[in-house]
DNA sequence: AGCACGCCGACT
DNA sequence: GTCGGCGTGCTC
């Protein structure tokens, strides 16, 4: 038989990554739009009944599948700036890697997440009486009574545990019967407001009320415009001023879809510091690669306080002397305005900042200074990671350690991870710093696949603070027990001399535990499988998972004693504690009982950096970089906390935690001194971060982590199947194994699942969790297994998947 | 998000 | 049989 002719040459057709949560789709491309349509292009398109928009993932002249009509591109999205096509191509591996949805990955990627839940629905009242409810309808309806301001689709989703089409059909119902009701929140302004200086103020019109106003004045140059949004760092409420001003007619607003003037930067460009001879020899190598461009990752292992971000703001400037962009990624909580003043110092407007204080259109307009090319460096939390830079040079993960840089919601993905891979694809040098790396990147270090460079001395000479171990089942204690009296005469020794200490605990509260000293009863919240904490300033017994309360009670709901006992401690009875002992001392507590916002936070560090107090008190917020001074005496109350963790990681944790809440000491001229107590005195964890041994630390815990077969040795998957409904979440599970182990068994992938089990927090909220783990010997094991689990999720349960799940509470 | 479809128990 | 109630699958 002859062969076929050649096909005739089918006309091009897009592959467009939709903002919806589907796979890639395929559309025709309209004649006039042909020579437009390319890679990384925002396109409008029909899906459906309705129009949506994508960006062109690829051009395909593949057949479309059997069965399929293709439709066609509707026009170009004239209002969306491209995407850089490499950005696409790490959204379309970050969805196979987690596997989730390619567009997931985009509605995680873009500024604005469109999903957010714009839509809200709140209670009818009195309800309708035409219909009954439902048992369906119950269920929600049971849910929306505790949202009384309204609530989102997502809101019912994770508290009834239902997959997300079933909570929105139900949602539609409920509508459409009358029991609930739809309201939309404000859209969002498509214009970027502006402002400009009409007149120079009359004497006197600025009253001594207007202050925020006039310091606000100062900001907007005489000449040219500034973006309103710019000066919110300089007054949480500008929009509010600026509209003051322009009524005294002191400035106009204008408003564009672009920008007219470059924000103007009104700080003094700083002198940069000389670096020390660890640091040049740091940036010499750093600066070879960066010049080969050819793609390399460096473990920077820098002691706390031992100046990585000087290294990263001198790589930073080489990048941008070669035309190359740089991509900077912080923990949230790290992303302070200093640390964003100090990046602007030294290169003003080319900085754009991501985190989440940022308003939807303050993300909208940074994102977009990046997009134009107006701003060359992004610096962020998490999600910066998706920043639409070209040509990337750079890419630093700060603090690369820290657990947030993993979403912990879909698509569960880890910026740290992914920035590799970001700068991989871009020949980039990748950079991760951290004074306590994680395991994984240890490892990859070790293996040669990243090359570990270090910075083992503090800037200045600092010494390392000296760190002694107390022993809680040894030490004599003070009070109420609180305090060993080593702990307690260091820091009546630090107060006498006018110096600052930190204190930390890991615990917020009271005391963690209540219960009936006659019957043993204990207090736990009716929603989650855990405990209520008490707080006796607030008078109340809080659940810190989902925050029920209830009044203190004075007597004990099963046999009505009045012997009530609260067992552990938490932040607030340290303070307590800390008064008792030593009188009249000034603290600053720091944990999320006090701590609301960034503003809170800002506010606290500020009274404490000032001296304004003495002793700062708080839990894992004050291990977090900040640099105080006057510290010289740091105190952990209980180690143990951390330590006892039900998870693989504990021990880790611990190290990173206590290394880090020690760095906090001696950062001024006077040495620091470091107390830690606790019963595990032997423990490796505690002797390696006491020793400021890292490597000591390492080895031990790859040795455990080899023998129990965990990560590094292992790969990792989580399944986890929720329902209120038990034995839903249950039977869920049950069929969700099997079809793992099958596959498993048939594609001989040699993987271990265990489980189904219920999760350490067997119950959050009202709904049951159950989950399985899969350890997997290599990574290309778990694809297959993967897809088995997200085919199809069971009836009535939700299904997660982490992929490298780091809590698996 | 919006629609088509199929299943199931209740009712004509 | 048929209908309301409900969950699921698909969208190029």
């Amino acid at each position: 038989m002859p062969a076929p002719p050649e096909a005739p040459s089918t006309p091009p057709r897009a592959r467009v990554i939709l903002n919806e949560p589907l796979g890639l789709l395929d559309y025709l491309i309209p004649e006039p739009l042909l020579a437009s349509v390319l890679p990384g292009v925002p396109v409008r398109v029909p899906l459906g009944k309705r129009q949506t928009f994508g960006y062109v993932a690829a051009l395909t002249c593949e057949p479309p599948p059997t069965g399929v009509t293709l439709k066609a591109i509707t026009a170009l999205d004239g209002d969306r700036p491209p995407l850089p096509p490499s950005l696409i191509e790490l959204l379309l591996f970050a969805a196979d890697y987690y596997a989730v949805l390619p567009g997931e990955m985009l509605g995680a990627a873009l500024p604005v997440n469109a999903r957010a839940g714009l839509k809200r629905f709140r209670l009818v009242t009195p309800a309708p009486t035409d219909h009954d409810p439902t048992p369906a309808d119950a269920e929600v309806l049971a849910v929306a009574a505790r949202f009384p301001k309204g609530f989102s689709a997502v809101a019912v989703e994770k508290a009834v545990g239902l997959p997300r089409r079933v909570a929105d059909g139900r949602l539609k119902r409920l509508v459409q019967k009358g029991f609930i009701e739809e309201h939309r929140e404000r859209g969002l302004a498509r214009e970027v407001v502006s402002v400009r200086r009409t007149a120079l103020p009359a004497e006197g019109v600025l009253s001594a009320k207007r202050k925020t106003a006039a310091r606000l004045l100062e900001r907007i140059p005489t000449e040219g415009t500034v973006l309103a949004s710019s000066l919110v760092e300089f007054a949480r409420d500008a929009y509010k001023h600026l509209k003051t001003l322009e009524e005294l007619g002191l400035i106009e607003r204008v408003a564009q879809t672009q920008r007219l003037a470059p924000y103007v930067m009104p700080t003094v460009l700083e002198t940069p510091p000389m670096p020390n001879d660890d640091q040049v020899k740091v940036l010499a190598t750093l600066s070879r690669a960066l010049e080969r461009q050819r793609f390399m990752t460096y473990l920077l292992y820098g002691v706390t306080g031992s100046g990585k971000t000087e290294i990263y703001l001198r790589l930073i400037a080489e990048a941008l002397a070669q035309g190359r962009t740089a991509l900077v990624l912080v923990p949230e909580i790290a992303l302070t305005p200093q640390l964003g003043a100090r990046f602007r110092a030294r290169f003003g407007n080319k900085v754009a900042t991501f985190h989440s204080g940022l308003t939807p259109a303050e993300r909208r307009d940074e994102w977009e200074r990046v997009a134009s090319g107006e701003a060359v460096i992004g610096l962020g939390a998490r999600s910066a990671l998706f920043l639409p830079l070209t040509n990337v040079g750079v890419v630093i993960v700060d603090e690369e350690h820290e657990s947030s840089f993993k979403q912990d919601e879909t698509p569960r993905y880890h910026a740290r991870d992914l920035a590799v891979v970001r700068g991989m694809r871009e020949q980039a040098v990748v950079v991760l710093g951290s004074a306590t790396p994680s395991l994984e990147s240890s490892a990859n270090a070790t293996q040669g696949r990243y090359q570990r460079l270090e910075l083992p001395r503090r800037v200045a000479n600092r010494p390392l603070p000296t760190v002694e171990v107390i022993d809680l089942a040894r030490s004599e204690r003070l009070g109420e027990g609180v305090f060993t009296r080593p702990l307690a005469e260091a820091l009546d020794r630090t107060l006498k001399s006018g110096e600052q200490a930190v204190l930390f605990l890991n615990r917020r509260g009271f005391a963690p535990y209540i219960y009936c000293r006659d019957c043993g009863h204990t207090f736990r919240c009716p929603d989650c499988d855990v405990t209520l904490t008490l707080h006796l300033k607030r008078g109340v017994l809080l659940c810190h998972y989902c925050a029920f309360q209830e009044p203190a009670p004075d007597v004990c709901g099963k046999c009505l004693s009045h012997k009530l006992a609260g067992s552990g401690l938490g932040t607030e009875k340290v303070e307590d504690e800390l008064l008792a002992l030593f009188g009249p001392v000034t603290t600053v507590r720091l944990d999320r009982d006090v701590i609301h916002n960034r503003r809170d936070l800002e506010r606290a560090l500020e009274r404490f950096y000032r001296r304004e107090a003495q002793v700062l008190i708080g839990t894992q917020m004050v291990t977090k970089g900040h640099d105080f001074p006057g510290v010289t005496l740091v105190g952990v109350v209980a180690a143990d906390a951390s330590l006892n963790f039900p998870d693989f990681r504990a021990a880790e944790r611990t190290f990173q935690l206590l290394s880090q809440v020690a760095g906090r000491a001696g950062r001024g001229d006077i040495p620091g001194k470091v107390l830690i107590q606790t019963y595990e005195v032997e423990h490796y964890a505690i002797r390696a971060a006491a020793a400021h041994d890292f490597d000591t630390f390492l080895s031990h815990e790859l040795n455990s982590r080899r023998e129990l077969n965990y990560p590094p040795f292992s790969h990792l998957a989580l399944v986890r199947l929720e329902s209120r409904d038990e034995a839903r979440a249950l039977t869920a599970a049950e069929e969700v194994v099997e079809r793992l182990r099958r596959t498993n068994a048939e594609l001989r992938l040699g993987a271990q699942i265990l489980g189904p089990a219920p999760a350490p927090l067997s119950r959050l909220k009202g709904v049951w969790r159950m989950q399985i783990l899969i350890k997997a010997p290599k990574r290309s094991a778990l694809r297959p297994l993967f897809t088995v689990a997200v085919q199809r999720t069971p009836a009535q349960a939700r299904l997660i998947l982490d992929v490298d799940p780091l809590s698996m509470l």
